[in-house]
DNA sequence: AATAATAAGTGTATTTTTTACATTTGTAAA
DNA sequence: TTTACAAATGTAAAAAATACACTTATTATT
């Protein structure tokens, strides 16, 4: 802020949204992409965005765009940062704020998808995005990286109901790297943050494997406590 | 981005900067911030701040911001987030942009100082500032303490040439706790980044404690080798 | 009814990292 | 020469992270 401003300086506020997804079959993490069926760029890649509303938080414009595209509401989001390159976008002159959101890849909406010619990409296998968006996912994927390993986020990725395989699963695919099985159980269950239920889940083996469920509640108190969540 | 867009929705892109100064004779940890002399909220602390022109990146509307007030240029400067509440401003409806910078407070511009009425205050005085200032204030000292746990930032702060102490102290104010300088010593020598100098620093005893330098060059090499800082 | 196949579940020993802690040293002023 | 004062230094104990392999529960097959 300052006194002097001039209305010539006045740019639109774009929002665009790196959608994750972690898909249960595969076990791979995914990002939701929209094939443009508009100019410019008119058949390529890219990732869900819009422009803020005057009367729009710019956090209510990346829920709002998420919504569009997912049919989903009270999703995980997290404001990554501003790009604002003068030729970023070549019809008008923006700034963009990237947020990245976690979805239940289950929840979302089929034909809304459908509609924006909408599909999920391995992470290895984004292909090349419009304007700077390969930047942005690549600035996501870090930022989701270090946030999972101090926040208990990687939940927004599951079913309420998941196996501690699916959990290893999940960190192994947003870290990049393999865990051993013992240790990470190990270290799961020393945060003490997830109910054992008397539930298993059958569908990878004849023995079945419990079901876990995060403890919401737990978790807070903890904090209150001064825990802090460390993976 | 997308393909509808709207004039109205255009809005102007302030930036603030939350500049921070290590008081090398306090040894504390301080924030540079400005006396409003203009309306509204005149004589009221604030954040240094200003408006982004069309034809600048954000980055360079915040060093610029920065330059008007210190002097100072090639100063560490670190996006923070986007604040967007509507009535964050009563006169215009802005969004900002909300950078720190790292800062060696010696070096800055007394006279542009006084210009801005601005002053330094120890983090724990910092008044009452205006609009949502506080709120950057307290996300900036957050991701402070981050980033100099993971990046040799601290550096920014002191003169080149500095005494284990003083790196000690600066790395205490920022954390907000006592270290054990022994220990401090046998981390900080690990990390094998800084130089040791033929020559003493005896303002603060009579036996005179060895400076040192940081080694840019040596620290991006062993990056370069998968080096990952950690204090 | 016995067997085979498969993923789930579990514990310990070793290494590495972090923490706690006290004495000696060098210099200048008295 | 003595005093005063911060600088410099090492080791043992505790905690955390890592490496590693066998048993169990269940179902499908014979």
């Amino acid at each position: 802020m300052s006194h002097k401003y001039n209305n010539e300086d006045k740019v639109l506020i774009a929002v665009d949204c790196i959608i994750f997804g972690f898909d249960q079959e595969e076990e791979e993490l995914k990002l939701l992409l929209i094939k443009r069926d508009f100019h410019p760029e008119k058949d390529k890649w890219s990732l869900m965005g819009g422009f803020m509303k005057i009367d729009e938080k710019i956090e209510e414009a990346a829920t709002r765009i998420l919504h569009t595209l997912t049919g989903l509401t009270q999703v995980y989001m997290e404001q990554l940062e501003v790009f604002s390159e003068l030729d970023r976008d070549p019809v008008e002159r923006t700034i963009s704020v990237a947020y990245y959101a976690l979805i239940n890849i289950e929840d979302h909406d089929e034909e809304l998808i459908k509609q924006y010619s909408a599909s999920w990409f391995e992470i290895s296998k984004v292909p090349k995005l419009i304007f700077d968006h390969d930047i942005m996912v690549d600035h996501a994927i870090k930022r989701l990286r270090y946030r999972t390993s101090v926040q208990p986020i990687g939940f927004e990725l599951l079913p309420e109901k998941f196996t501690m395989r699916q959990l290893q699963k999940l960190y192994e695919e947003i870290l990049n790297e393999r865990l051993d099985k013992r240790n990470f159980t190990k270290k799961i269950n020393a945060l003490d943050i997830l109910e054992k239920l008397d539930e298993k889940d059958k569908n990878s083996s004849r023995k079945g494997s419990y079901l876990y469920k995060f403890n919401q509640k737990k978790y807070r108190t903890k904090c209150e406590n001064g825990f802090i969540f460390k993976v």
